[in-house]
DNA sequence: CGTTTACGTAGACTG
DNA sequence: TACGTAAACG
């Protein structure tokens, strides 16, 4: 259909492939892009080529895995064309949200309906339980509300029946299949009750209303003419649907995708998705990208040797025109601690060479991995963000403070009336409860504040009166969601102060919500932008442009030149859990593979030898089976570096090394050293906590924390 | 007396 | 961290 002759800075620097992508006509495009092969830059390339066409900005839609992948792409658009500017661009659930806010009307959903977070749906499945009186007392193995919460959202995104789901992937909890069930049921009716979404409902509803309005769906067709799609093998099967839906009349539509890193099948993602788009779409035009321009070839000679073994359907031959460099290097510290020290030596040297710390990253499976790293890091004063744990917007005292604002947007949502009710000296659960049924007697939605004041604990309790006070001031009208999130402040901050005794960290972090609110219209746009795409803690700007932490979920679509990956022994990456399962092996596969192929000139894998389990204790751990069972030669396979002296009792006299800092020189048994105690027996130390505490599990006692002062350890021989 | 709160112990992933 | 139990509260 173009006819002209592109612009032709706007194709420079791209190579052949890439600008076949980018100059496409219409009709249904499919990008295979391997890792690091400029699938990001042929995604903006394409969205400003096509304004560049003629195409109206506005007539563009953008979506991808994070908001923030948008904007960054859309800022990048920008640059290559200023009319650019209107692109709409997002995740499938924030295009749900809007579509769901503006027309949700038409399938009977209420316009001040609440989105739930997987916190929030937790909490729904203990109320349930405790409502229908479900959970047996003393049954260890009754699942907890987290796997009843994961279950009924796989279910849900893998489209399969409750029995079904269970057998496939918790076939341990088969006999609660009923329980889960009537959980499931008693959820559904809450959600509509209360006019509560969770993100599921957010792609589900969606896909309802635009099955069910032709009229609509007719004119979103005409409103978004062109629909670009990045991460493609990450989406499930609802997402696929959307997209069918929304293209619709016109198909112009791109995915772009690799199968080999696809990471989110654990909830819900269909890798076939990327297999079947061209039968879905007859007429798919396919496109290969397989030059890397991020990693040397020794990195990704490792890298292709990990996913070969992988069983996989697109072949991609990826190659790299950057040469040589150093072979990725593979150590084996002792456990944990050593792992840390060694880690922190690499970054000091990397440092000494010239890297700067934003260009070194280190990459872990899980949040909490990076714990002893973060102490370790803390302690030498190298400053670090760490992406992907536990979310700014998670935090208790965020929620906390977050639920005065909700019941303002709806009344409703009784899960955090509860929340917030509970704050208050002397009302528990059984108080909230009551209050709340109070409120319920209300006639309409709208009586539900005013009721607060009159309620039977009022009389008893003075600081329901303030929240009364509170909550009419917030609903009166005609405050921003700056000043909203101001007077919750004042009022929470002796509540917070009262309820935990690590406040002053926790105000800090409050402290940062005003500014956040600033970025949204109104109260109901902030409530959806922080539940949607939870915001980073930005914290206090650092001094220095930091190292990065993060988990490799987290890390997807991003690089740096020096790359560390911590805990790549068997057992941990891959994960016990997954080892029974070959689809979640698989998985963890891919993983890896994303790991690995974010390090462009230098990688260093560590592989603890030894770890402690909480169920089982200590283990010997060989390197990750992904790395042990490649050819030889593809990586260098370091020593162990004794950073520290061999423990041994003799030793523990010794000066400690100069290197350790000065809180260390009390400590008098290296981690892993065996001891004895007059009535704990034998034990081994396990670490430290603060200036003067010791951490030992004892054989016969387990885990105890005991003061150095008083203690009566003895180095055992 | 029922509730609330304080405490000790078992248990963990990824968004 | 989150839950179950037991003491303390009002």
């Amino acid at each position: 259909m173009n006819l002209f002759e592109p612009k032709p800075s706007l194709l420079d620097g791209l190579n052949e492939a890439q600008r076949y992508a980018v100059t496409l006509g219409d009709g249904p495009i499919l990008v295979i892009a391997g890792a690091g092969t400029g699938k990001t830059r042929t995604l903006v390339h394409r969205v400003a080529w096509l304004v560049e066409q003629g195409v109206p900005a506005q007539a563009i839609l953008l979506l991808t895995f994070t908001r923030r992948a948008a904007q960054e792409m859309l800022s990048r658009a920008h640059e290559l064309h200023p009319d650019c500017a209107g692109v709409q661009g997002g995740t499938f659930h924030s295009l749900g949200h809007r579509l769901l806010r503006a027309h949700g009307g038409l399938i009977g959903l209420a316009a001040h309906f609440t989105v739930l977070d997987p916190a929030d749906v937790q909490q729904m499945v203990r109320g349930a339980l405790d409502e229908l009186g479900l959970k047996p007392k003393g049954d260890r193995r009754f699942p907890k509300n987290r796997t009843i919460a994961d279950i009924i959202s796989k279910s849900r995104n893998l489209e399969l029946g409750l029995e079904e789901t269970l057998e496939l992937h918790y076939p341990h909890l088969l006999p609660y299949l009923d329980q889960v069930a009537a959980v499931a049921r008693h959820f559904e009716q809450t959600k509509r009750a209360q006019h509560l979404i969770d993100y599921d409902d957010l792609l589900f509803l969606t896909e309802k209303l635009l099955r069910e309005n032709r009229g609509l769906r007719q004119e979103l067709g005409r409103r978004w003419r062109h629909i670009l799609v990045d991460e493609y093998q990450d989406t499930n099967a609802v997402q696929a649907r959307l997209l069918e839906l929304l293209a619709e009349g016109h198909r112009n539509l791109m995915v772009v995708g690799d199968d080999a890193q696809s990471i989110y099948a654990f909830r819900g993602a269909r890798l076939q998705n990327i297999f079947e788009f061209p039968s879905r779409f007859p007429g798919t035009r396919l496109v290969k990208l397989e030059q890397n321009y991020r990693s040397t070839q020794p990195i990704l000679d490792l890298s292709n040797q990990v996913i070969a073994r992988a069983i996989r359907r697109y072949e991609k031959n990826l190659f790299t025109e950057l040469g040589e460099g150093p072979r990725p290097e593979l150590f084996r510290p002792r456990e944990q601690k050593d792992q840390s020290r060694q880690v922190v030596r690499r970054i000091r040297r990397l440092k000494d060479q010239g890297a700067r710390l934003s260009e070194i990253a280190v990459l872990f499976r899980a949040g909490r991995d990076s714990f002893d790293l973060e102490t370790e890091l803390r302690a030498e004063g190298i400053p670090f963000v760490k992406y992907g744990g536990i979310r700014f917007v998670e935090l208790a005292h965020v929620k906390d403070l977050m639920a005065h604002l909700r019941v303002v947007a709806n009344p409703a949502d009784f899960l955090s009336w509860q929340r917030l009710l509970m704050l208050l000296p002397g009302i528990g659960p059984k108080g909230a409860q009551a209050v709340i049924g109070h409120l319920v007697q209300a006639h309409g939605p709208g009586g539900y504040l005013e009721r607060l004041a009159s309620a039977p604990q009022a009389k008893r309790i003075g600081e329901l009166k303030e929240l009364a006070a509170l909550l009419e001031r917030l609903a009166g009208g005609g405050l921003t969601p700056v000043e909203m999130v101001e007077e919750v402040l004042e009022y929470y901050q002796p509540i917070c102060t009262r309820t935990y005794d690590d406040y002053p960290r926790r105000l800090k972090d409050l402290e940062e919500l005003p500014a956040l609110a600033a970025q949204s219209e109104g109260l109901v746009e902030f409530l959806a932008d922080t539940v949607l795409d939870p915001p980073d803690s930005e914290g206090a700007p650092p001094q220095e442009e930091p190292l990065t932490l993060s988990t490799v979920h987290s890390a997807k679509g991003k690089e740096w030149p020096h790359l560390i990956i911590l805990w790549a022994s068997d057992g941990r990456f891959p994960a016990f859990p997954t080892l029974e399962d070959d689809e979640a092996l698989e998985e963890e596969r891919r993983l890896m593979y994303v790991a690995l192929t974010r390090a462009g000139r230098s990688l260093a894998i560590y592989a603890p030898r030894e770890h402690y389990f909480e169920a089982g204790g200590w283990r010997r751990l060989p390197p990750s089976r992904f790395l042990d069972e490649l050819p030889q030669g593809l990586m260098e396979y370091k020593q162990s570096e004794q950073v520290f002296p061999v423990p041994s009792p003799s030793a523990a006299a010794a000066p400690a090394p100069a290197s350790r800092g000065s809180h260390t020189q009390k400590r008098p048994y290296p981690v892993g050293t065996l001891v004895e105690h007059p009535s704990f027996g034998d034990g081994k130390v396990m670490g430290y906590k603060g200036a003067d505490k010791i951490i030992v599990h004892f054989t016969r006692f387990g885990l105890k924390i005991l003061l150095l002062r008083l203690a009566k350890l003895r180095p055992k021989t």
